[in-house]
DNA sequence: TTGTACGCGTTATCAA
DNA sequence: TTGATAACGCGTACAA
């Protein structure tokens, strides 16, 4: 590789003059140029973004931590956020920890070291000091650290209160909805079975958190889930849950001849393309994958320049697509 | 941020001596290293990665370049690379191109300034002697620019040829197979194509290979597709095509009141777990994505570290999951 | 065992 | 318009 001091020497000028035409800072008499110019492309010569990153105290990358990378939910919000990023001129590192507390922290440290410029974090198994002192710019998903750290997250009181009017309309009388065991108050999504239990409830309709511990992608693990719920509660009528443990229940409630929407109503919650590429429509609660993919990297953008922020606490809002999986919208196709 | 040096005044040392104590390259006494370990405490010190990599002449980063990060086989093909890069010390940059040949373009020059070590290619849409000449390690995936340049790869002539075996087993008369448009032979995955009209020709099968153009990741653009197939072709009774349109394939299918597999036979190709969602369960193709991901990451560490390989082209076989979507297997579940 | 001096590639500052 | 020099933070000969 050559460097700028082989162009400089090759051009018999100084290493600041090839600077100065690469960056276009100062004025350089049109000969001169032209000699560069011809050295650099001789040399086939390209900046060496290190050194340059170096100089400027920033690297022009951006990081993503994600529990999977395969989880079309994370897989969308990236390539968002990616799109976004790189019309800033900045690139995105993705960092999958595989739901592994040990990684997101092995992680987190790498980056401190000036490896990138700001973090984007969709995973939170860390405890909330990590990320209040993270010493760099740093936009949280749908996880509440405290008002200094900036949140982005989806209404999901909205979302659990739409799941139960949908339930309330299709006459169910017994709801179970399927959580993670992980959740505490500060993570946002927990809102939606709150809400949802809540609104059911107060409708006298029986409604059960099912709280399960889902560390991997697993989708024959969620099958089984499903089998025995099917068995444990042959009683319910309703249930919402993720897209992907959703249509794992969907298949293993049709695979023991229940009828849908019938015997069971079922919604979906997130509305990436999972919920979309079964044969059935299924009735889902779409968050607003693009809005918030977006709304991070602005808000982080922000950071970088060293602007405050009006609010750190950035809600959007969700919204139901009816389907063929519960009985309150008679769609017909 | 503080510096190694600032370590090294406040623990009264060189900083050379510090370097030591982090690196552990030569023996420092005890009494120093303890000094040392509590003034990097003290000022909560943090290497230098941008520092250490432009000494290093190395990142410690490798960039894969995808159509889509949206895409399941990319998104998972990205875990498993992610991963083996991870267990190796390697972190993962991921571009994502948008289909966009300008954009895949500008992704190989920024890359080429030293921000990374090596490059993992899920895309292709430039001339190949943009990959030949790449000057830094770089694994094709799918798609042949010399015997120089490696590149995996998934037995495609044997999936076409699985395929072909179970419209033949299931008795179809008229087979539609999906593919790209930009295919050339370069395009490794064309052979799928290639051999299964073939196969189904020498049984006096009508085959024929529909070659549309999707460069973006459009689910209901496939949809309207399947919709068009489905009037234009009434009397085909078999059809192929990636995981994504082959599920909106059946979902029109479904929609217009055809029988599966009794009216037609459906074969998914990839074996995402877009194939595996559904209510259904989709006769399937399936790529070895695990052994493709470890591969690369395999043979880019082999040239990272100098070594030759010992061959350059690296394919793996397919495997055909048989489903409810054709005739061949008469699967009750 | 520890310290000095320099190089890695780039750019800003100041002087010519 | 151009050049010399210092600086960014770290690692390694080489010297002490």
């Amino acid at each position: 590789m050559s460097s700028i001091r082989d162009v400089a020497r090759k051009a018999n000028v100084a290493a600041c003059t090839v600077s100065r035409v690469l960056n276009g800072t100062a004025n350089v008499s049109p000969e001169t140029r032209m000699r560069i110019e011809q050295a650099m492309k001789e040399l086939n010569y390209i900046p060496n973004e290190l050194a340059r990153g170096m100089f400027k105290q920033k690297a022009g990358i951006i990081a993503m931590l994600v529990p999977s990378i395969r989880h079309p939910y994370f897989s969308s919000l990236a390539k968002y956020i990616e799109d976004a990023l790189y019309q800033n001129g900045y690139k995105l590192m993705l960092c999958s920890t595989g739901d592994d507390v040990e990684r997101e922290k092995e992680y987190l440290k790498i980056l401190k070291s000036n490896i990138v410029d700001g973090v984007i974090m969709g995973t939170n198994s860390q405890e909330p000091e990590a990320y209040e002192h993270f010493g760099k710019p740093l936009v949280m998903l749908d996880y509440y650290v405290s008002d200094k750290v900036p949140v982005v997250v989806s209404d999901h009181a909205q979302g659990g209160f739409l799941a139960a009017q949908e339930f309330i309309k299709s006459g169910c009388k017994y709801v179970l909805h399927i959580g993670s065991e992980a959740e505490t108050e500060r993570v946002l999504s927990y809102e939606s079975h709150r809400v949802l239990q809540k609104t059911l409830e107060e409708k006298g309709i029986r409604a059960r958190e099912l709280d399960i511990k889902w560390n991997t992608f697993d989708y024959d693990g969620y099958l089984e889930l499903s089998k025995l719920i099917l068995e444990k509660y042959p009683e319910i009528d309703g249930i919402m849950a993720a897209d992907m443990p959703a249509s794992a229940f969907l298949k293993a409630a049709v695979q023991i001849g229940k009828k849908i929407p019938e015997d069971i109503c079922v919604v979906s919650y997130d509305g990436t393309f999972v919920s979309n590429t079964n044969i059935l429509e299924v009735t889902t609660i779409h968050q607003p994958m693009e809005k918030i993919g977006h709304t991070s990297v602005e808000v982080l953008l922000k950071l970088l320049k060293g602007e405050e922020l009006e609010k750190t606490y950035m809600k959007f809002p969700v919204q139901i697509k009816p389907g063929q999986t519960t009985r309150a919208h008679q769609i017909n196709i």
